[in-house]
DNA sequence: TGGTTTGCATACGGTAGCGTATGGAGAATA
DNA sequence: TATTCTCCATACGCTACCGTATGCAAACCA
C-alpha cells in the first residue's frame, strides 16, 4: 500500500508543449516562446522538450501547422449559412471577429502575423488562411446578391476592419463603442440600401 | 598638411541614435531593437550608447516620442482640406495610409503597436495618436455633411481598414488589387450615395 | 601648455537562452 | 528478474545581451 503521495505527474506530449505554446504566445508574441520559458511553466527542464521536439523551431511549426487548421476550421463554421440567412451570417461573423469577444483569439493572431512579417512559411501560412477566410465571406456576399467585384472588396474590407480594429486603442474616441460598433457593422454588410432598421 | 586620411566620422548624438533606432525597429520590431545591435550599425561600441542615454529604455522612450509627434504632424497635414474639399481629402487619406506606398512607416507603425501590447506607456501614446487621427477624420466626414455618429463610424472605419489591410496578405485573392481598393474607398468615403462614378 | 570636458573604446561581471551529452529512474517487455 | 525503452534531470559550452567601470585621445579652454 502507498500512503507516500506520488504526485505521479502525466508525462508530457508534444501536444502539451503547443498548448503552452499558444499561452506564452498570447502573453509574449513569439519573440517570447523560449524553450526554457517554457519548461518552466511545465515544471520540467529543457531535457524534456529536446525529447519531443527537434529544436525550437520544431516547435514553432507545429504551433503554426495547428493554428491553421484551427483557423481554417473556425472560418468554415463561422460562414455556414442557412440559404438565405446569408446577410444575418455576415452580421455575425463580423460580431464574433470583432475582437472583445475572444481576446485571446485575437491576441494569437496578432502574434501570428508579426511572426509572419519576418518569417517566410509563416508568411505563406497567413496568406493561406487569409485566402480561405476571404473567399468563404465573399462568397457570403456573394449570395446577397452583390456582384464577384463587389462581394470582393466588401470581403476585403470586412477582415482588414476586424483585423484592424484589434489594432486600436480607442477608448477615449466615443462614449458608445457598441453603437459604433454596429453601425460599421451595417456600413460594411449592407447592399447599398439605406439605413433599413431604425430600430 | 594632412595627406593621411583622417575618416574624422561626425560625432553620434541622441538623435542619429534614435534615427538607426526607427531603422532597426521597423526590420526587427522592438524586440530587436538591441543597444550592441545599433552600435554595430553605427559603427561604435555601446560605451557610446550609455554617454548619449541612461539606458535602453531612454532610447525607446525617446523613440516612442518622436513617433508620436511625426504621426500627429502627419495626420494634421494629411486630413487639411480646403472648404469644399473635405470628400477629395478623404480619400487622399485612405489612399496615402494605404500601406503600399510607404512600406517602412507602415512597419515601423505595427511594431509600435505591438509594443503597445504589453508596454503602458507605449499604449498610452498609442491611444493618444489614435484619438487625434480618429478626431481628424471625423471632422472631415463633418464637414462632407454626414451627422455625428457616422462620421465617428466612417472614421473609425477608415483606419481599422487601413491598419488591417498592413496585416494581411491578399495577393492570390484578387487580380486587381488596385480596382479593389478603389472599390473599399467608395465604401468608406461616400455618403450613402449610390456608385457615382461608373468611369 | 597644462587642465578639463567630451565622446567613445575596452574590459568585466552577470543573466538568459540555445542545443548537446550523458545519466538515471520507472515502466514495459521478454 | 534482467533488459530495454521512455521520458526527463543535470551539467556543460557557447552566444547574445545588459549595464558598469575605467582608460584614453582629441577638442576645448584658460
Amino acid at each position: 500500500m502507498e500512503t507516500k503521495i506520488k504526485q505521479k505527474r502525466p508525462q508530457l506530449d508534444r501536444q502539451a508543449w503547443i498548448a503552452c505554446a499558444f499561452e506564452v504566445m498570447a502573453e509574449e508574441g513569439v519573440a517570447g516562446l523560449r524553450v526554457e520559458v517554457l519548461a518552466k511553466r511545465l515544471k520540467v527542464t529543457k531535457g524534456s522538450f529536446y525529447w519531443h521536439f527537434q529544436d525550437r523551431r520544431d516547435l514553432l511549426m507545429a504551433v503554426l501547422g495547428e493554428w491553421k487548421e484551427g483557423r481554417i476550421r473556425d472560418i468554415l463554421k463561422q460562414t455556414r449559412a442557412q440559404p438565405g440567412n446569408e446577410l444575418e451570417q455576415i452580421y455575425h461573423v463580423i460580431d464574433v471577429y470583432s475582437t472583445s469577444r475572444s481576446r485571446r483569439g485575437v491576441v494569437i493572431e496578432l502574434a501570428v502575423r508579426d511572426w509572419a512579417r519576418r518569417d517566410a512559411e509563416a508568411a505563406a501560412i497567413v496568406a493561406e488562411v487569409d485566402d480561405i477566410r476571404l473567399r468563404c465571406t465573399r462568397d457570403l456576399f456573394l449570395a446577397c446578391g452583390l456582384s464577384q467585384e463587389e462581394a470582393s472588396s466588401h470581403s476585403m474590407l470586412l477582415y482588414a476592419y476586424v483585423f484592424g480594429l484589434s489594432l486600436m486603442l480607442y477608448d477615449k474616441f466615443h462614449p458608445d463603442i457598441p453603437r459604433l460598433k454596429r453601425d460599421i457593422a451595417d456600413i460594411i454588410a449592407r447592399n447599398k440600401r439605406d439605413a433599413a432598421s431604425p430600430a
